[in-house]
DNA sequence: CCGGCCGTAGTGGTCGGACCACATCTGTGA
DNA sequence: TCACAGATGTGGTCCGACCACTACGGCCGG
C-alpha cells in the first residue's frame, strides 16, 4: 500500500532496523534462488561488510534465521542453508505447542485430529509392509511396558510412522509439532492417570486393524475419536 | 577471565551455545508462568547480568523469540511478552510458505484443502449474520473489479472471515500462513491466466450458498473442491 | 612412499563498552 | 492549568578484541 518506487537502487530502503533488513534481505537471496540448499554462505564477517551493516547486527538476523530453520551455523566451518525441507522449516511449530495454554490446547488437539485422521487415511491405502511392520513393532513395545516414560515413546513412533506413511512429509512434520514430547506429557499426565491406558490401547489396535485392512474410512474414523477421546477430556477438565 | 568468581550452585548446565541456553531459559519462565502475556520483560542488560552473559548474546536470544513471536521489543520502551495468542505464534508459518518450492507446494495446498474445508464446514454452523455480511462484501467487491491485486485481496479476506466464524483461532492462523500474499500470489500468478476467473468466482458462490443454507456438508465439499481445483492444476504444471 | 600427527589459518561464539534513536516521565515557565 | 523542553532510561547499532572449534596442509617418522 506504500510501494511508492524511488529512484535510487542501491538505497538502503529505511524500512524497519537494520537486523529485520538483513533477514528479508537473506530470505530473498533463497527464494530467488541465489543461495541454493545445503549451500555455504559467505562468513558472517563479509555478509555484514555486503550489506553495509555491523557483525553484531548480522549475527542476529543470521541467529532469527537459524531458529525458524532456514539457516543453520557450524561453530568452526560455516553458515550453510539447510535442506529447506518440511522438518526443518516447521520444527517451530513445536514451541508453539509447548507455550499454549488453556482453550488454545483445545484448538492444537482439533487441529491435530483433523489432521491426524486425514493422514491415517491416506497412510491406510499408501503404507508399504515395511512401515506396516514399523507400525506393529512400536503397538507391540508399547503394550509390553507400564512404564509411562517408555509408552508415550513408543506412542509417538506409531502415529509418527502412520503420519509419514500419509506420504506428505509436510502433513507429517505439522504433526510431529503437534504432538512433541512436552506437549503430550502435559496433556497426557493426567488424562493416564485416569486409568486411561487400556482404552488407549484399543484404540490403537483398531487404527491398526484399518491400516491391516486397508480400508481407509475405518483409518480415518478410528484416528479422530482416538485423538477426540483426549480432546473431549481436556475440555472437561477446562470445564470442570 | 573474569567470570570465574562464584562456583555456580544453581548448575551453569553447559548445553549447546550460552544463546541457546538464554532462549530455553526465557521460554521456560513463560511455560513456568514467571512471566504472563503481556507482561514487561527486565532490561537486556539485566537479564544478561541475571543470566551471567554478554548483552550481545542476550540480544541474539530475544531476536530469537522475537521472530518466533513471542516477545515484542519497543525501541525505547522495553521488552514485552506478546498475548501468545495463535496469530502471534504462527506467523512464522509464512515464511514456510514462502520458502517453499515445488513437491511441497503441492503438500502445503493439501494441507490447506483439509484444514480449509474442515473450517468452511464449521464456519456454516457457527457463522453470525455480521461476520456472513463480510463475507459477502468481500465476494461482491471480488467480483467487481478486474484487477487482481484488488481480487487476490478481497479473495483472501473472502476466506479469513469464514476461517475465523469457525471459532477455532488456532486453524485460522494457520490458515492465514498458508494463504499468505506471497504464497498465493506465487501460484496464481500462473493459475488466474488460465482464465480460471469465472470458475474461481462459481466456487466462491458455491461457497457462500453453502453457508447461507447452513449446510456445513455442502460448505466443506465446496471448500474442498475450489481448495483442490488450484491443487491439481499445481500438480499438473510440476509434472508437465 | 605412505600415514598419522600437529600447527595454523579461518570460522562462528562470546564479550565489553561506546554511542545513537526513541519513548516516557518530569519539572519548569508562560 | 497546560504545553513544552529537558532528563532519564530503554532498545538499536556499531566496534574491536578474544575464545573455541574446524578444516586444511605440511611436517615427521615409519
Amino acid at each position: 500500500m506504500d510501494q511508492s518506487e524511488q529512484s535510487a537502487p542501491p538505497a538502503p530502503a529505511q524500512k524497519g532496523t537494520v537486523t529485520q533488513r538483513a533477514i528479508e534481505e537473506i530470505k530473498a537471496m533463497i527464494r530467488e534462488g541465489l543461495l541454493e540448499p545445503g549451500q555455504r554462505l559467505p562468513t558472517e564477517r563479509d555478509l555484514a561488510t555486503q550489506l553495509g551493516i555491523s557483525r553484531s547486527s548480522m549475527r542476529e538476523a543470521i541467529r532469527a534465521l537459524t531458529v525458524l530453520g532456514v539457516l543453520e551455523a557450524r561453530h568452526g566451518s560455516g553458515i550453510y542453508v539447510t535442506q529447506l525441507e518440511a522438518g526443518d522449516l516447521l520444527e517451530t511449530f513445536g514451541v508453539v505447542a509447548d507455550l499454549s495454554r488453556g482453550p488454545r490446547l483445545v484448538e492444537l488437539l482439533e487441529v491435530r485430529r483433523v489432521l491426524e485422521s486425514t493422514a491415517t487415511g491416506l497412510a491406510a491405502a499408501r503404507i508399504t509392509q515395511d512401515q506396516l511392520a514399523d507400525v506393529e513393532k512400536h503397538l507391540a513395545a508399547m503394550n509390553a511396558t507400564d512404564d509411562p516414560e517408555e509408552i508415550l515413546s513408543h506412542d509417538l513412533a506409531f502415529h509418527r510412522t502412520i503420519a509419514f506413511a500419509a506420504g506428505n512429509d509436510t502433513m507429517a512434520a505439522i504433526l510431529e509439532g503437534l504432538s512433541s514430547r512436552t506437549f503430550r506429557a502435559r496433556v497426557w499426565r493426567g488424562y493416564q492417570e485416569e486409568g486411561a491406558f487400556e482404552r488407549t490401547r484399543r484404540e490403537h489396535s483398531r487404527i491398526h486393524r484399518a491400516l491391516v485392512a486397508r480400508d481407509p474410512e475405518a483409518a480415518r474414523a478410528a484416528a479422530a475419536a482416538h485423538v477426540g477421546e483426549v480432546e473431549d477430556w481436556l475440555r472437561g477438565q477446562l470445564e470442570g
